[in-house]
DNA sequence: GCGACAG
DNA sequence: ATCTTGTCGC
């Protein structure tokens, strides 16, 4: 397809996302959640597997999971990555048992060029309390942190704190938390803290990472087509 | 024009 | 994310 034409609809999604951004609600967390899932999504060609795992507070003892297989309909493009991911992740968090008082998402929430990652994305589709756990930093910087488990700087991006890194474990990078839906970043930050034990990232999201990997890499096989 | 760039 | 084994280090 011609440049321009894909430059036109890259702007099209764009102008969702500032138009998601506002539908985002931030403020504190009603209750404690009992009930906090986490998704993830792994790839393998063009399918996708999206799975959601249901974990019991303060347990962290796995209730539930569930695994969504499909087609991915969309390209990887930096600030785009909803379009790609969000529609498995809602299947699979729509086949759990139960609703959940909380989601762990893999990737950003405001911390987003449009204020608009895959935590808010999933969160305002499903009304449900969501939490951004990236890897790495879409945009923004921030200061050096302390080396102990719980040290944070902020992250900012155009004079605004749009998310803070975390140390979730002595000695390791830090994670990138931000607001999904329905929390405040202090929430945000103390619920990842809160389902991180001994690992980098929230035991919810290790098993939801672990899942989807396992489920990918016995799919089919090599279809990598464009 | 030159990098940066969630997963 | 994915292609992919071993290897360095606590």
């Amino acid at each position: 397809m011609a440049d321009s034409v894909r430059a036109a609809l890259i702007n099209e999604y764009r102008q969702r996302q500032r138009e998601l951004a506002r539908s985002v609600v931030e403020r504190p967390l009603a209750t404690p959640p009992r009930l906090i899932a986490a998704v993830d999504v792994h790839l393998r060609g063009t399918q996708g597997v999206a799975a959601a795992v249901l974990c019991a507070y303060p347990t962290l003892e796995e209730l539930a999971h569930y695994v969504a297989l499909g087609q991915v309909p969309f390209p990887y493009i930096p600030g785009l990555l909803s379009y790609r991911e969000a529609p498995l992740c809602l299947e699979a968090i729509r086949g759990l048992p139960e609703s959940p008082d909380l989601i762990l998402v893999d990737g950003q929430g405001r911390a987003h060029p449009r204020r608009a990652g895959i935590a808010c994305h999933l969160g305002v589709e499903l009304g449900l309390p969501t939490i951004g756990v990236a890897k790495s930093i879409l945009v923004g910087r921030h200061e050096p942190l302390g080396d102990e488990r719980g040290s944070v700087a902020p992250l900012v991006a155009d004079d605004e704190v749009i998310g803070m890194a975390v140390r979730t474990r002595a000695g390791v990078t830090p994670v990138y938390v931000s607001v999904g839906h329905l929390v405040t970043l202090e929430d945000a930050v103390e619920w990842t803290l809160r389902t991180t034990t001994r690992y980098r990232l929230p035991e919810p999201s290790r098993r939801a990472h672990r899942l989807a990997q396992d489920a990918a890499r016995a799919l089919p096989s090599n279809d990598s087509r464009d």
